[in-house]
DNA sequence: TATGAATGAGGTTTCATTCAT
DNA sequence: GATGAATGAAACCTCATTCAT
C-alpha cells in the first residue's frame, strides 16, 4: 500500500517532466530546449529527470510512445465499433485530427519535433507510424475485400495517401500563425478521399 | 587579370561545395554533419565555405531554393503543355516524384532535414511548399471551374490532401532500407487522388 | 541538504578562479591567455568557470572591480585618519604604490592588460579611475581651500598630474627586467610633486 | 629618374597605407581592425598591404616608430633652441601636448592601442619612451646641474613622473566624449610641475 | 530518492597571411 | 608589382549528463 503511494508519486512526477518536456520542446524545439528549463518546469533538479529518463531523446521517445500508443488504442476502439469499413475509417481520421488539435503543443512535437533526423524517424517514430499505418491499410483492406474500396490501388500505397493527407494538414494547421478549425477540415478531406477529385460525372445516373 | 575568378570557375566551387553539402547532411544528418567534412568532399579549405555561403545553415537554405526553384520552373513548364487540368496534375505529381527518386540524398534532405524546427520550416521552407501548394491549388480550381474536378472541397484543402499523399509516399521511401521504385507507385496513387476510394459502384455501368 | 554549496566553498572556488586568471592574463597577456589554463590552474574543469563568471572579460572585470574597489576602501581609509591633506594625498599616494608592489601579477594586469581597447576602458576601467582620481581631486581641493596648496591649477588637472606620475612609475616598474624597489621610489616622488621642480632658491630663507 | 618617380608612388602608397591603419585603429581599435579594411581605405588589395609591411602588427610598429622619431627630432630642435633648461622642459612638453592634440586619431593610437601586451610594450613601444625618457632626463639633469632645479630628486624619477603627468592628461583628453582644449592645459600642468603641489609660503618674498 | 554543482567534449567561424595568376 | 581567392589554425562557450552529498 506504501508501494502503491509511492508509485502513485512516482507517477506523477514521471507525468509532471513528461508535460513539462511537451510544453518547452514546443515552444523552443527539441534542440534549443533545454533540459533545466524542462527540470524547472517539472518542478524538479535537473539531476531528478535522468532519474526517470535516460536522458532528453528518452523523453521524447516517451512522449512519441505514450501519446502515439493511447491514440491507437483508442483509434482501434473506435474502429471496432463501426462495422463498415468506409465509418471506421472515417472514425479513425476524425479521432486523428481531434487528438491533436485537442493539444496544439503536443501537435507540434508530433507534426515537427519527431522528425528530426533519420536515424529518430527510423528507429522510434517511424515505427508508431507504421502501426497506424496497418491499422490504416488493414481497415483499406477490409473494405477492398468487401467491395466498398476500389481494388486496382495497392492498399499500403492507400493507407500511406491517406495518412499523408490527414498529416500534411495537420502540420499546416500547427505551422499557421491563425489556424482554422482541424476538425472543420475533416468533412471536405473525407470526401476527397472517398470520392476522389473527379467529379462523378452525370454517365453515373 | 589578377585574382579575378572566371565566373564559371567559382560557380563550379560552389556547386561543389552544395553537393558535398547535399551528401554529408543526408549521410550523417544536418545536425550531426560538419562543416569540415563538408570541405573535405568539396575539395577546399575549411573557410573556403564561408566565401561561398554565410554558414552551415545558409547552406541548408541554399540547397533548398536552388532545387525547389529549378523543380518549381520545370513543374510549371511541364503544367503549361498540357491543357487539361487533369493532364497537368498527373505530370506535375509525376515530375515530384521522378526528380527526388532521381536522387536519394537530395529526396533525404527534402523529407528529413528540412524540417528541423518550426523556426526554419515556417521562415525558409515552408515558403516554398507553400509555393507550390499554389501550383496545384490553381490547377484543381481550374479543374473545378472547368467541371472536370469536384467542386465540393475547397481547393486549398485538396492541395494539401495532394501534396501530403505524394510527399508521405516520398518520404517512405526514403526512409525504407529497400525502396520499392517511386515511379512505379505514381499511377496507382493518381488513380487513388483522381478517383476516390470508393469504388464506383455498380450503379454506373 | 542536497547541493547545496556552503558559501564559503563557493567563494574559494571563485578566489581560485580569479587568482588563476591573474597568473595567466599577466603570463601570457590577456588576449593570448586561455580559459582552458586559467580553469586548469585552478584546479576545476573549463566550464566551470562560467558558473562563476560569464566569461573571460567578465573575470578581467571582476578582477578590475574587487581589487580596485578594496584598493580604495583602504586608501579612503587611510586619508581618513591624517588630518592634514598634505599627509592625506602621501599616504594614498604610498598605499597605491605598495598594493601593487605587493603583487607584481596584479600589477601587471592593472598596468597593462586592462588598457586594452578604447571599449574596454571607457566603459570598465575607466570607472574607477575616475573615481581615484575624484578622491585624489577631493584632498587637493581641501589642501588648497586650507591654503596649504597651490591654488591657481585646477584641482582636476592637479590630480590627473599626480596620478599620471604615480602610475608611470608603476608602469615602469611592471616593464622593468630588474625593477627597483617601487616603495622606495615613493620619497623622491613626492618630494617632487609636493615641491615642484624647482629648486625653492635661497632667496627665501 | 624613372626609379626616383617610382620611390615617390611606392612612398605615397606607403603612407596611404599608413594613414589608413590610423583611422582603421583609432575606430574599431587594433585587435578588431581588420587588414581588409586597412586595404580598401588605402586603395589597395589584401595582398598589397603586404609586399610594404610584414604584417598588422608591423605596421602598428612603423606607427610609433615614424611618428615618435618626428616627435622627438621636433623635440630635440626645440630643446636645443633654448638655453635655459626650464624652457626647454616647457618647451618639450608643449610640443607633446600639440603634437598628438593635433591628430587624434594618431593620439588614440598612442595613448591606447599601443598599450595592448606587455611584450608589445617591452620590445617596441617602450623603446620609443626610453628615448623621450631619456630626453627628458637629460633637460632635467642640466637644470639640476645648474641649480635651477632640485636636485634631491633622481632624475630618472623626474623624468618619469613628468612623462607621467603629460601622458596622463592626454589619455584623459583622448577619452573623454567632450575633450576640453590640450594646449590650455599645458599651463597649469606646467605650473604645477615646476612649482609644485604646495603654496611657496609667504616666507619667501 | 533527490539534489544541483561540476564536468568536458566538441564545433562553427574568423581573419591574418599566402601565393598562383 | 599587384591582386584577391584561398587557406587553416585556433578558442570560447554550451549544455547534456554525472555523481558526491
Amino acid at each position: 500500500m506504501g508501494g502503491a503511494l509511492r508509485n502513485d508519486a512516482r507517477e506523477a512526477k514521471r507525468s509532471a517532466i513528461l508535460r513539462a518536456a511537451v510544453e518547452v520542446f514546443a515552444e523552443r524545439g527539441y534542440e534549443d530546449a533545454r533540459m533545466r528549463e524542462v527540470a524547472e518546469r517539472a518542478g524538479v533538479a535537473d539531476g531528478t529527470t535522468y532519474l526517470y529518463f535516460e536522458g532528453k531523446e528518452a523523453i521524447l521517445v516517451a512522449i512519441l510512445e505514450e501519446h502515439a500508443k493511447a491514440f491507437l488504442q483508442r483509434a482501434r476502439r473506435d474502429a471496432a465499433k463501426q462495422k463498415d469499413p468506409g465509418a471506421r475509417l472515417r472514425k479513425v481520421i476524425e479521432r486523428h485530427l481531434l487528438s491533436l488539435e485537442n493539444d496544439r503543443a503536443l501537435a507540434h512535437i508530433f507534426q515537427i519535433e519527431l522528425r528530426h533526423s533519420r536515424r529518430f524517424l527510423r528507429q522510434v517514430a517511424r515505427g508508431q507510424v507504421a502501426e497506424y499505418l496497418r491499422l490504416l491499410q488493414r481497415i483499406i483492406a477490409d473494405g477492398m475485400a468487401s467491395g466498398r474500396f476500389r481494388n486496382d490501388v495497392p492498399a499500403d500505397v492507400a493507407a500511406r495517401a491517406v495518412f499523408g493527407a490527414v498529416d500534411e494538414l495537420i502540420t499546416s494547421w500547427v505551422l499557421a500563425e491563425r489556424p482554422r478549425s482541424l476538425a472543420g477540415q475533416a468533412a471536405p478531406l473525407l470526401r476527397l478521399l472517398f470520392g476522389g477529385l473527379e467529379s462523378r460525372g452525370g454517365e453515373c445516373k
